[in-house]
DNA sequence: ACTTTCATTGACAACGCTGTCAGCTTGCTG
DNA sequence: CAGCAAGCTGACAGCGTTGTCAATGAAAGT
């Protein structure tokens, strides 16, 4: 039942070393104050002893378990996520912490208890926090309370002090929404996101703006309330396209939702991007696979987790380097769902 | 930095029950030799303490480190990872078990290091072992050298003492390849899936034992090797098609594939399933989002998946139930993309 | 009543590391 | 060359559990 571990202690190290227990373990933690010769001795016997430090004593001693939490919602969708956890464990990995997650299905009145007793079970020291359950103020709220360090990834207003991740959404929904006018759409019915989502918000602001810019009149009527998911998606097209002027294109403030739009359309036996064009958000693995490949925005998910890992490992570590990071640069990718208006 | 941690120790426990250290750690760890009444006191002093056995301390004095590891093919279908991770964790987390993700990139010369370095850093106590790195003989073979338990999740020959998990895939095949027959296709493509798979065998073997039985001559310029991903989905639909006598109806070994094959057939102005009828395997998430929405085969996975867990937490517990487990059903789901023969 | 047996309980030593703090070296300063 | 600060090193006490083994208590047999 046990498996073979790791034999070496500390102190074969150090007997091996000829130094004392607390220099290997200066050492190995890279701590000051160790001569450079010294340090050389107890590597090469870590090395040849093939030495590993036990994570349970050292938690038990150190009052530091080096976990790290990535909490998500679980019907976001999966690309992303996979981009986020491997973004994350690509720098939690070689920098001795261990990545845990922990889905958390929305709406849920107890999110807060369940996150709490999260942190405490699995004795997280700091938080990756993806949208949307950055968004949510209590979450962020709890985790003050609690005093457990956070990188946020949401494009919300950065508090002072804490770690936030942008990306620029909404001048990549400005960029979208103008190649749709540039390719002579006058009328572009827009999709909006999850109101809880502050991406949502500020992708239609990038939607109005361009309209704005362009001279072209801003109509409620065809904008719609989406949820992000695909059925919302389809059921907002639906309206749009059932109306006496429907839209020659339609922006989606993501994929799925897109996704939902093309089914609507194609059901109709509409022609996509013929007879509308179709845009979304996120580049999702499908976005390219569906037909016709979908004209979207790509945001560098995977740097953006090696961000915010990176930054809150520094902190958990004291190696204070608070630089604010600038917004990351959103892509627009251009394929088959968008033409130009014939 | 330090978050606020529960206070709680085992000797404020046994303090306020009035008991010995190790007679709570009896209780908590549900061991024999205890009075009930003992018990129950002791467990009220748990509840009002809100205590919180500290898994560092578990783990040092113990040698349990109650880490159950899930290795992954980093490329495999999204919602595939997202139902083994949720199926597996619902099971982990109330037994006290923390489960840990670990993507692997095939092909890996270096796998085997890989996974060695992962047992051994994150001190896994059992694996899950999904498709395909459980069909990896190397993979079984490391874990078995190591003396670490696995519960695989493969659709192989199990092992005697050895957890296994399998579902029908064979008939599955079978029922799918006579849908399309009972629709009256006489000339029915086939995708196989990748080689290193043992699912795609099975699958391969369903479709001919179902032409067989409905005397259906099989041939081999039917058939093309697929690597489940939707390239070379794409790819193979496109040799098919390009045959003087296409079949009327494709077969591919998952719906990734699947996808590959309506894009291409959409991109030749194809109707499907007017023209072509296609049929996939998994229900991804995007299996029914896609247009036409995708027949195809959806196992259980979540509960495979809880299955395994559980089956593997049984034998790290040592509560020795080994009782081989019957393969789990696949349901066929029937969607647009099949159709009769006009 | 007197063993014997077994269920129940507790004392105490690990487990392998980090934190604290004291002591020993250096290298300078004057 | 004494005097002192700063750099380096080690001894040792925890950290909160579990494992071992001895002690105690209760039940059963003679």
């Amino acid at each position: 039942m046990t498996p073979e571990r790791n034999k070496a202690t500390i102190f074969d190290v150090a007997r091996r070393a000829g130094v004392s227990i607390k220099t290997v373990s200066r050492v190995v933690n890279n701590e000051p104050n160790v001569r450079q010769r010294t340090r050389d001795k107890v590597l090469r016997s870590v090395q040849e002893l093939r030495y590993l430090p036990n994570a349970a004593a050292r938690e038990l001693g150190g009052k530091r378990s080096r976990v790290v939490g990535l909490i998500y919602e679980n019907a976001q969708e999966f690309s992303y996520l996979n981009d986020l956890f491997n973004g994350a464990l690509r720098i939690c990995e070689p920098a001795g912490y261990t990545l845990l997650l922990r889905p958390l299905t929305l709406p849920d009145p107890e999110i807060i208890e369940h996150i709490r007793q999260f942190a405490l079970n699995a004795r997280v020291e700091g938080f990756v926090l993806p949208a949307p359950l950055g968004d949510l103020p209590e979450v962020p709220a709890l985790l003050r309370e609690m005093k457990i360090p956070f990188a946020a990834i949401t494009p919300r207003e950065p508090a002072p002090d804490e770690i936030n991740i942008l990306c620029n959404d909404e001048a990549a929904s400005f960029s979208l929404t103008e190649l749709l006018i540039d390719q002579g759409h006058r009328s572009i019915g827009f999709i909006k996101g999850h109101p809880d989502h502050g991406a949502s918000a500020k992708r239609f602001a990038g939607y109005r703006q361009a309209l704005k810019k362009n001279g072209l009149p801003y109509s409620a009527r065809l904008v719609r309330q989406g949820y992000f998911d695909f059925d919302s998606g389809q059921t907002a097209a639906a309206r749009l396209l059932d109306l006496p002027q429907p839209p020659s294109a339609i922006l989606a403030s993501n994929d799925d939702m897109a996704a939902g739009v093309i089914f609507e359309a194609r059901g109709r036996g509409l022609n996509v991007p013929g007879d509308l064009s179709i845009a979304g958000f996120d580049d999702t693995r499908f976005s390219s696979r569906i037909w016709p490949p979908l004209t979207t925005v790509r945001q560098p998910i995977i740097r953006m987790a090696e961000t915010a890992a990176g930054l809150l490992i520094d902190k958990l570590d004291g190696s204070d380097t608070a630089k604010p990071e600038a917004p990351f640069e959103c892509e627009v990718v251009i394929r088959e769902s968008t033409a130009s208006l014939a």
